[in-house]
DNA sequence: CTAGGGTTAG
């Protein structure tokens, strides 16, 4: 995209906020008491003055001098801003006492208070006995109803009040325009709207902005742009509302072109349009456009506002600029949680796009550390904060510090949120520890749609997938559609058992009941499955039937079933499409090799090694960590540096030697590795390999108690031979041994692993 | 009294 337009800079200090409005509404008298009461309009940092005028004022009121209702009011908006809900009780009090509450304007604002408090009891109390009620207090009760996440009291409200006979202005129509788009329903946004052109108000831009962003939630896009189209006064909120609109939608992209489109019709961008752009950017990983944009914030004189910051840090964690969003954190003299949450939710997405799955631990170990600061810093977490923790905790496989996140939601009370929920839930999954997934699944009070199909993945992945079937019917006959997600759950559990016929079946259900669309990772699981079975053919007749060009991995499921099954021929083809598609990927490169080298084709090799080096791809980096209480421990293939170096290999060698009376065979897996690093590493010492698991399973094994199973993540796929030996351990050991590679999750009980030893590319 | 930053499933 081309540079952003410049905009002409004019702007003037942010006016006074809200109360301004409501207290040129109180004009003092000359009664009233004097004190000096202002109001800092400062975002950040409250001031130490401010906090004394305000306990000033309320030892006032304390005292019971009788004072003009517009003394309140600043009052009672620290209070709301300060959610102080005993402090506004007793102006309350005092209020009653003093007769003021005969003013219905105050007591109006009161309702206000308690509804922006999330007293929605009390507010709807004040409201109750207000002596009068207007349109005002009308929509203040409504709104307070939509902020506390009951948009369904907030309609009724909106009823009670047509009923009343009072008229709805544009401000009450856009908050019952927000309540239906809480409920999703497009249907109860067209009515309010046909209301809209009853009052001829639809032109207004308060209703077009509503009704913008309940088409948008709707994910009627189309709609939602018809409908900021047709706002005659397009004010800044219509555009951020529209921006915001296609990227909710998945149209980023779109969403940055009507931002450009808005700077060129001159309309200055505040902070919350400047935030939304931002949020773009985040979704498209473009720094290019971020920092044009980061400039232009500062340009508009926003360099000091909190929210923008954060958007900025979080982008710069998202593009991978760790050290300019450090920068940012550090410089920082106020911070909120958000900032918190998006130091820790950054971290997590950074996982996903490290270069590697070392840079990826890493960072899942520093957002780790950001929660201990966190929790240090005597800010409270909120849900935002324990859902993202939990899934760092979920791909680190660190089940202790999940356990702990677990207690720590019990005593907040947010393990009651859904997502909060469902996030444990993954936890524990992907921990390998099924019944806990199930149980705290089960104690679930509400479920979405995510909780469902992560329970149903998680059922599939460890080796559960009559359960993972019969949790998909169960969650049919509780109304819930599935979506892609949870058929690739539905098709992968069936590929593990080997259900071919239910595959079909389902696979067919998807097209046709729920009209979805396959995607790659449905063929996957398929293709996975006749592969499994040994019908090569039957995989390749699938692959070449299928609607999509087959990727890299559709084509390493076939060759690495040739390779076991010794059909070279086919896994030759396989190979070639697979080199066409010049994959970026070390391990599937990796994979290759060893299919040549194991048949002997010299000249094969030279070739994808040269391919290899085209790529600029470095060599694999086997790596594996494993979490005991809170820390978490790293192994490098061979390495020796660990302070129990020579337990832990005296521990493999004796299972070695006890694993070949259960028919265990060193079997050498051709790979290649980092040739320098090993070298470091002695190689010299022993002519077995050691590959990292190993390590962290020795350690494991040396360092816990023989109740609790061994977690260990991988940074790339378990080889053959290490599958072999570490099935004997689980059975010599008696252990539980969870490991979860780059590929799949391997859970070894007794001498059998959950991905039914096809988990194995090498 | 309408708008914003941070959250869960492959």
């Amino acid at each position: 995209m081309a540079s952003l337009p410049s905009v002409a800079v004019t702007r003037t200090p942010k006016s006074e906020s809200e109360f301004r409005k409501y207290s040129a509404s109180f004009l003092p008298s000359e009664k009233s008491p004097s004190v000096s009461y202002q109001r800092s309009t400062q975002l950040d940092g409250v001031s130490e003055a401010r906090c004394l005028d305000f306990r000033e004022a309320l030892s006032f009121i304390r005292e019971g001098t009788k004072v003009e209702s517009a003394f309140y009011v600043p009052i009672l908006q620290e209070c709301i801003d300060k959610k102080l809900v005993s402090d506004a009780q007793k102006i309350h009090a005092h209020i009653v006492k003093t007769g003021a509450h005969k003013d219905a304007f105050l007591m109006t604002f009161l309702v206000n208070v308690y509804a922006k408090c999330g007293t929605m009891e009390t507010a709807r109390k004040v409201f109750d006995e207000l002596p009068r009620r207007n349109v005002v207090s009308w929509t203040t009760l409504m709104t307070g109803y939509v902020h506390d996440s009951k948009p369904e009291l907030a309609v009724q409200v909106f009823r009670e009040m047509l009923e009343a006979g009072a008229y709805p202005t544009n401000y009450t129509l856009g908050t019952a325009l927000s309540a239906s788009s809480d409920l999703h329903s497009k249907e109860l946004g067209k009515q309010i709207h046909g209301y809209s052109i009853k009052y001829r108000i639809e032109f207004d831009a308060s209703i077009g902005n509503s009704l913008c962003s309940l088409y948008s939630k709707c994910g009627s896009l189309e709609c939602a742009v018809k409908a900021f189209r047709r706002i005659r006064d397009k004010n800044v909120i219509s555009w951020t509302t529209v921006i915001s609109a296609w990227g909710d939608n998945g149209e980023a992209a779109t969403g940055l072109q009507f931002f450009v489109e808005m700077l060129s019709e001159c309309v200055e961008p505040n902070e919350f349009t400047l935030t939304s752009a931002l949020s773009l950017c985040c979704v498209m990983q473009s720094l290019d456009i971020g920092t044009q944009i980061h400039s232009l914030t500062i340009k508009l004189g926003f360099e000091s506002n909190l929210p923008i910051k954060n958007s900025i840090m979080y982008l710069y964690l998202k593009c991978g600029w760790i050290h300019e969003a450090k920068k940012l954190f550090d410089e920082m003299e106020t911070i909120s949680l958000v900032t918190w949450n998006a130091m820790i939710a950054g971290h997590a997405r950074m996982m996903d796009f490290a270069k590697d799955d070392l840079a990826a631990h890493q960072c899942g170990t520093e957002a780790l550390s950001i929660f201990l600061k966190l929790n240090r810093s005597g800010m409270k977490p909120d849900l935002f904060t324990f859902s993202s923790v939990l899934s760092v905790c979920s791909s680190l496989v660190a089940l202790e510090q999940g356990e702990q996140v677990h207690a720590q939601t019990i005593k907040t009370g947010f393990l009651s949120d859904v997502v909060v929920g469902t996030a444990l839930v993954n936890m524990y999954n992907k921990c390998g520890s099924i019944e806990r997934a199930s149980k705290a699944f089960v104690e679930m009070s509400i479920r979405t749609l995510i909780s469902w199909t992560s329970m149903i993945t998680g059922y599939a992945q460890n080796g559960q997938p009559q359960q993972a079937l019969l949790l998909f019917e169960d969650m049919r006959l509780a109304g819930v559609r599935p979506n892609k997600i949870t058929f690739v759950g539905v098709l992968s559990a069936c590929s593990h058992a080997g259900m071919v016929d239910e595959a079909l079946d389902y696979f067919q259900m998807m097209k046709n009941e729920y009209k979805i669309t396959p995607v790659m990772d449905h063929y996957a699981c398929l293709i996975d499955m006749f592969v499994r079975l040994g019908r090569l053919d039957e995989a390749f007749d699938f692959i070449k039937e299928m609607d999509l060009e087959p990727n890299e991995f559709i084509w390493s499921i076939l060759i690495a079933g040739c390779r076991s099954q010794g059909k070279l021929e086919l896994g030759f083809y396989a190979a070639e499409q697979l080199l066409n598609l010049k994959p970026k990927d070390t391990e599937t490169y990796n994979l290759l090799l060893n299919m040549y080298l194991s048949a002997g084709k010299w000249k094969e090799v030279s070739r994808v090694r040269k391919m290899m080096k085209e790529e600029k791809l470095g060599r694999l980096k086997d790596w594996s960590w494993i979490s005991i209480k809170d820390k978490i421990y790293s192994f490098k293939r061979n390495a020796r540096s660990h302070a129990q170096s020579g337990e832990m290999y005296e521990l493999l060698g004796n299972l070695h030697e006890k694993a070949k009376s259960f028919g265990y065979e060193w079997e050498e897996s051709l790979e290649v590795t980092d040739e320098e690093e090993d070298a470091d590493e002695e190689k010299a010492l022993t002519s077995i390999v050691y590959h990292s698991e190993k390590l962290a399973i020795a350690f494991g094994l040396l360092n816990t108690s023989n109740a609790v199973p061994i977690r260990v993540t991988k940074s790339i796929s378990m080889c053959r031979d290490c599958h072999n030996f570490i099935r004997i351990i689980s059975l010599l050991s008696a252990r539980e041994i969870i490991i979860r590679d780059s590929k799949r999750l391997h859970k070894f009980i007794n001498g059998h692993c959950s991905c039914g030893d096809f988990g194995t590319l090498i």
